[in-house]
DNA sequence: TTGGATAATTGGACCGTATCAATTTATAAA
DNA sequence: TTTATAAATTGATACGGTCCAATTATCCAA
């Protein structure tokens, strides 16, 4: 996986501007790089490509290759960068120690909306999985879910307790790398106030996502509900929409 | 802008999908693309790329390039794409007319946070920007923005009223098509509830941003309290960061 | 010294080729 | 029929080249 060229290039780049090897904040022109690294400048093209729909640099014709300063001096911002999608890796932890309460694990059939959200027929079956997940016994989110019972047959109440994906990935190979989120915020509801420990005043965040695995199928329909200090995404928009 | 080839693959693509004319949900393999629009297969790829970014195909070496679905079926979900980062024109209007309240505008030092984030050596001045933005009459955001007065000297109440986007690009030609957002939710305080009609219990949706010039010199800081009813982000997650 | 034309620099777009790797399909053997 | 093997399919990686467009640097003339 690592020892593709594109990706080695990547993570050289990366590291030489955390060891503030370019203090003008630019990047050596394409040209240059292509010979330093001894491959062609569509390699190095693409390399910078990532970088750029990523926030790390600026690209601008007939001038050069610019650093985003931010991407240096405060990275803390740019952290969400190779983050993971199960949410038991991608809340930073910080050393706490996160759990799982299984509130509901049952059979049902599908509505209307999770059959189109997952691509199911009338009459097919999904897991609902109600989850409480927890830092140090600081209840931060109600997760709902709803997995097809035909893409993951052999889901347990033990695996349920732990993480869904990494069991995916563990039993099939098959990773979970795509998502689709919406998010929201809302008052938070006598349920969200008991599980979350809040005060009527205080609201929840509103995260959903449909996860797909790698062929595109869908795998999961999830609503979370956060405790609102624990929602905050971070994202780099780009309009260009280059690759 | 649009008369290069692989935008108008990228279109004409786009457009076939939403014409339902893959029904098998597969998409040409690459060669046969090559050959229907006379291009070189790198430029196949790279639409193709585009389009895998965005979440529309998902594709799967050996067996095929695939429609995602959702994006078909329920492409409400996907209309966050072509949208613009300007707040004037990205809440969607559904004819609603959006009109701004100027409520402060001076010109302030840059604090030590705006240093960082704008990129500015102390002493440096920006202007302070307050205001509140409605449609029909219903207020949904707090907008409160710093905009160093060195990217933007010309800045006049009148601009202000109006999208300060549109006037950059109008006096400058410079666009603004790259940002930093980061997304919370909080209890709205009583200034939110006054101003944007909310009761006590009812939450504001936070979006802050840093929004950058095309050459990547950070053009504003913004902080945004949204009626909670109005917060409402979509995006699609790709962890493979592919190019 | 300055202003404008000219050249050099630098990233963008596109083409075309070769080889590899994952998957599916076809074929042959048990 | 089932299973193992080989072939065809299909996207991924990487190389190389040509021409163009935006920007910056250079240089000469007024």
């Amino acid at each position: 996986m690592a020892d593709l060229v594109y990706r080695k290039i990547l993570a050289d780049l990366k590291q030489r501007i955390q060891n503030d090897e370019f203090p003008t904040q630019k990047l050596p022109d394409e040209r240059s790089l292509m010979v330093e690294y001894d491959v062609s400048r569509s390699t190095v093209k693409r390399a910078l490509n990532i970088m750029a729909n990523q926030g790390i640099i600026f690209k601008k014709r007939g001038s050069g290759t610019f650093i985003n300063p931010l991407y240096q001096k405060n990275q803390t911002i740019f952290q969400y960068e190779g983050s993971n999608l199960g949410v038991t890796d991608s809340f930073k932890s910080d050393g706490k120690i996160p759990s799982i309460k299984l509130l509901e694990f049952r059979v049902i059939p599908a509505n209307e909306e999770l059959q189109t959200e997952l691509f199911l027929n009338p009459g097919d079956f999904v897991y609902e999985i109600k989850r409480l997940r927890s830092f140090d016994d600081q209840p931060f989110m109600i997760e709902l879910g709803y997995i097809p019972i035909k893409v993951a047959p052999g889901l347990s109440v033990e695996t349920v307790e732990g993480s869904i994906f990494n069991f995916l990935e563990g039993s099939t190979g098959k990773t979970v790398t795509k998502s689709f989120m919406t998010i929201a915020a809302a008052p938070s509801t006598p349920e969200d106030q008991e599980l979350l420990n809040l005060k009527p005043v205080e609201p929840v965040g509103i995260m959903e996502g449909i996860f797909f695995l790698d062929d595109g199928t869908p795998f999961e329909v999830s609503n979370m509900r956060l405790h609102y200090k624990y929602l905050n995404y971070n994202t780099f928009v780009n309009l260009d929409e280059n690759g």
